[in-house]
DNA sequence: CCTATATATCGTTAAAGAGGAATATATAGC
DNA sequence: GCTATATATTCCTCTTTAACGATATATAGG
């Protein structure tokens, strides 16, 4: 029960659900993914957490980089299941694809001086 | 995406995830499904409005009693989604299966003096 | 119409959750 | 080792949520 509650609030939340969206077409760094949400850091580094805790997302350090990706589900079967239906549900939602839009523009090399 | 919230949030919560898998077995009026929970009159109230309202649930009145039984999902299609997994998932969870264990012995008939 | 009863709503309180600023941690390059 | 930088954690505030008791609503039966 413990787990699928954790996996039912992680995706509570409208700014987690559109990290697990942007995540669908693109593996991230934080910095790429708090440009994506416009939250401050700390905001998305805990979102992020929340996320990863729940199973339905996985990281990847590189140097000073952390890469983040959705799981493969293999931590929890309720994961599973909700991450592979999110990969159709919601396509047609307008505040998500007012997100996407944006994700070919953002990239770890052209956000400077923000911190 | 706020009525993908809302189904989600719905399910994020023990007491409802339980009224979901009891209403699996047997359609119940509030009273019996307040007796499952153990909890109190009006809280048992108002987990079944936020079910109702994500289209988890519907209710028919007869009488002074109301009975509650799980939705046909038609309202939400993520409802019906979850509605459908619902039925495996859990089968198997401690806490669910001692509550299921008690449903035979709850009956409006026999739940008296309560209030 | 009056009473009893099943359920819904209201008012309040305590805990959980989301947000940001500030600080800590970790790693790369010198 | 020192500095710079990407991310994590801490601290605090504000909002939301779950819980209950008390009250309101609605209906059945006399």
């Amino acid at each position: 029960m413990k787990e699928f509650i954790k996996v039912m609030k992680a995706l509570s939340d409208p700014a987690r659900v559109k990290i697990m969206k942007m995540l669908q077409h693109k593996t991230m760094c934080v910095c790429e993914i708090q440009t994506a949400l416009d939250k401050a850091q700390s905001t998305t580094s805990k979102h992020l957490k929340i996320l990863e805790d729940a199973g339905l997302i996985t990281y990847k350090k590189n140097g000073l980089w952390v890469n983040y990706q959705l799981a493969d589900g293999t931590q929890s079967p309720f994961a599973a299941s909700l991450i592979s239906h999110l990969h159709h549900w919601l396509e047609d939602d307008p505040e998500v694809q007012t997100m996407v839009q944006t994700l070919p523009a953002i990239d770890r090399n052209t956000i400077l001086n923000r911190n």
